[in-house]
DNA sequence: CAAGGTCAATGGTCAG
DNA sequence: CTGACCATTGACCTT
């Protein structure tokens, strides 16, 4: 319909245009019949036609050309006398004559359309040295990367790692800066590369080249954070000087916008009934866990999470040309480290903050810079989460990392559900550095990337569904931290022993509050991870 | 040219619309009101409404719009400061202010409904006559095949197909005769991809050169099997020697793997009426799930899986070049079907007999032959016992379908589980077609193969140590079958049900047998892919 | 009537 | 610039 209005409002005599087309076509129709059934001629060139364009039957060629000629109200020349052949070899010879063509065919220019917005909404690099860009690239592909790599792995693994087969060693990919072997790169678990994708394409986004290189520098400081006690932080992390050295030269793309997720204004559709109230029926056994009922600051994990706060260090543009010569390092360091430490407070807000989901509830993530924000706080939120975790706490060192980095991963999603994250799958996979290569294998890594992306959402939007209440979600987390207690802890009794009991709290506390829904826990359980 | 086409098929008074649309637009304010009146313009747009969609008048192409940003969950960016104009003319240049502008005249995202199966009036017909096949076979090799690609698994997916994003389109193998889309292509949910992975290696392995195209000939006929009526078994489904043609030359190695979809089953929309009268909705029995009180003949099962018995038809070696042409083709056949029809027996082996483990346990399937049948014959035995339920063949066909879709890839992992299947990560991976391509990226694709596979057989193993009795996989496979209730069924309701009876069931079952784990039950779901 | 689907004919894309 | 290819649009049906 709306073309047909167009096509009125912007040209008077186009229906005679039209007509006389049309009166065209049905003349060839019925004479064509015999020699063209199904392969239809582009009137243009002779080609085979793709269809009616324009009005005319014509080949993608006669389309495309006319569509420019008249998008960009083009004119041409014939340096002939304009009576230059147009058929399929020779119809580029001359753009005078294949134009005149196309009229004299009645090619309806008033069919083609104003530009559209381009399709894709990829953001041009923004590097505003490209130079610089391209040394720090030589330098990470170098292979003191890989080394990097290999260390920072060393347990993200499953129970099992048969990797030792010789067969696969043999499929090591030798380039020649880059020959990580199997083993090392096997490591992550399905989720945890599904998470890490998420994660590693906002890290993409926002500037480093090499998506492992920053993804190493996020989740290196973040996991072993865990095994850092209670508020004893390390000055040294705060130290800005030192890791970027570290980390390399001080010349990513990153620019500073939109680093921090706007506080309140992005509630968008927050109707939080606000469950505070009798949840303390099970307190009593509950210490392990403490649950909702310990109402927290909850401005105080605002104020961490927004960064306004001074209490956290606000990267600062140190050069225009480098807005963030080290755009992460801060961002690991939970905001009371770079306090003074202090004596550890019996609960935390983080613990149970994720409830107030206000930050970045259902607004839609819309903007890359932002989603890379949140995920960085939310991944940042479980390992502070579990820090505070008495339970967790007073368990040795080994059982915390491996725990920990065997969980990681769905207690991100399990976070990003309880806030009720919300991002764009092909947004984000249009930023993902996989689809410069158009083999074919690339589309089966982009199948897998949608799909886990698209998992990640289908979970949260259950999880939506069901109205977790605070108590549960509390439950939920420990019952994940504290799952695989059989993968070879020292204090597996112990650890079997919480994850029970979260699954116990879970239970009577469905039993009690949802009583007429039976199967609440189960539902709940199903949904995770 | 669709704006000609459309202009001209809607006739001969084109004229004077034009005229009328023409005039202009300040001068007739006052008139612009009755023609309000008369035929409403679209709030969004302004363009002639053609009645209310989704809660507000709007034309059709705002309706369209709407509904496919909805129903893809999709996010938009404007270019400019979001001040665009959406006018009929302009609608196009932005979709993020369009899209704004839906929302701000509050069309309702929650009238959008979900994808429905297409329409079948579609197919080409099914002939007898192989040229008639023949002529279908260059058909499918061209656009039309794209058309049944997407119409056979237009539910293959989870609720949003976010897939229009225009960069990920780009990404598409496109050889002449494999155009197909990311939609086509990003239906597998992540989990069913990472099943897929472990089919389509040992396909692949198969000596199917193309693992797409290969794949859906497996899948297509297997899952559309399921609606085939319990027990009516077509003797034609043993008939190897015509279907070959249809889905291609006899030189793949595959040969007439896919040929048992019968006829019938091509056509999506056979008309079936539920044999089994009136559900028994209200029966608070759990006939829906014979579970194992009913013992089963395990010994059928067992020769079933075992291919020892004259009842199944076993793969035999023609050339020992090639010892096995065909290894999957007799699998596909569950082992009643090839026996006279017989009255439909109040429980089938198939229904409990998982639970014998005993054919391939522990044994390492280190023959990629026997991993390759092994894999079909569980992936027959989801869709067999499926057929089986009473429960799920009282379904409609569609709900049966979408289930099974939905569902296939855990009830895959779970049987396995179920028959304590093991295999060797390591040896699938150096037989996939992944490892040829030294590109970087190849390495993730690797990492997200490795870690799927691992899960796989953490789960299985996981199960083991839980010791699963038969009823609990009973009632686990039912729970899994039924899970995704939600998911647009015709028969929410009942599905739901069912769903949750299987859930009571199980833990009645867990509480009754072992009382003194009273997080058995949990653990169990816990477990579930 | 208002949901849904259909598919020709638009659009844009980007190696070549 | 060219053109093969894929996504999007929307007029027109079906349910
Ligand atoms: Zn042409
Ligand atoms: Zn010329
Ligand atoms: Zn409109
Ligand atoms: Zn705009």
């Amino acid at each position: 319909m709306k073309e047909a209005h167009n096509l009125a409002r912007r040209n008077i005599n186009s229906s005679s245009d039209q007509m006389k087309a049309r009166n065209d076509d049905r003349a060839n129709a019925s004479r064509f019949r015999n020699e063209e059934k199904h392969h239809d001629v582009c009137l243009v060139c002779g080609d085979r036609a793709s269809g009616r364009h324009y009005g005319v039957k014509s080949c993608d060629g006669c389309r495309g050309f006319f569509k420019r000629s008249i998008r960009r109200n083009l004119e041409y020349i014939c340096k002939e006398n304009g009576t230059c052949v147009v058929d399929p070899v020779r119809r580029n010879q001359c753009q005078a004559c294949r134009f005149q063509k196309c009229l004299s065919v009645n090619m309806n220019r008033n069919c083609v359309q104003h530009e559209r917005a381009p399709r894709s909404n990829r953001l041009p690099r923004e590097c505003s040295s490209p130079d610089k860009r391209f040394s720090y690239l030589d330098l990470t592909t170098s292979s003191s990367f890989d080394y990097n790599y290999t260390s920072i792995y060393p347990h993200l693994m499953t129970t099992r790692q048969d990797m030792s087969n010789s067969l696969l060693t043999q499929q090591v990919i030798s380039t020649k800066g880059n020959k990580k072997t199997f083993q090392q790169q096997l490591r992550l678990s399905s989720f945890q590369a599904q998470c890490a994708l998420v994660w590693r394409v906002s890290v993409l986004w926002s500037g480093g080249p090499h998506g492992s290189q920053t993804e190493r520098n996020l989740l290196l400081p973040i996991i072993q954070q865990s095994l850092v006690p209670t508020y004893s932080a390390d000055p040294t992390l705060v130290s800005t000087s030192k890791s970027s050295e570290i980390y390399g030269g001080p010349n990513t793309c990153l620019q500073d916008t939109q680093r921090h997720t706007p506080p309140q204004e992005l509630c968008s559709k927050r109707k939080r009934d606000t469950p505070t109230g009798q949840l303390e029926t099970t307190r009593p056994s509950q210490d392990d866990f403490p649950s909702s009922t310990t109402s927290p600051s909850l401005s105080s994990s605002k104020v961490f999470l927004t960064s306004t706060s001074g209490n956290v260090v606000v990267p600062t543009p140190i050069n225009p040309l480098h807005p963030l010569p080290v755009p992460f390092s801060y961002h690991v360091l939970p905001p009371l480290s770079s306090q003074a430490p202090l004596p550890p407070p019996p609960l935390h807000p983080m613990f149970a903050s994720p409830y107030v989901q206000s930050f970045f509830p259902l607004a839609q993530c819309s903007s890359f810079n932002r989603m890379t924000s949140i995920s960085e706080e939310i991944l940042l939120a479980c390992v502070t989460w579990a820090r505070l975790l008495p339970a967790f706490t007073a368990l040795n060192d080994s059982d915390k990392k491996i725990l920990l980095e065997a969980t990681w991963a769905e207690l991100f999603v399990l976070l990003a559900a309880e806030r009720g994250l919300h991002f764009d799958t092909s947004y984000f996979l249009a930023h993902m550095d996989l689809t410069s290569d158009d083999h074919p294998k690339q589309n089966q890594l982009l199948v897998i990337c949608y799909s886990q992306l698209q998992e990640v959402k289908d979970i949260i939007q259950s999880f939506r569904l069901l109205t977790v209440d605070m108590t549960e979600w509390s439950c939920l987390r420990s019952i994940v931290l504290f799952r695989y207690y059989a993968r070879g802890l020292k204090s597996t009794a112990e650890v079997q022993r919480l994850h029970e009991k979260a699954h116990l709290t879970l239970m009577s506390h469905c039993t009690r509050v949802y009583p007429t829904d039976v199967l609440r826990t189960n539902r709940l359980l199903l949904l995770l991870p």
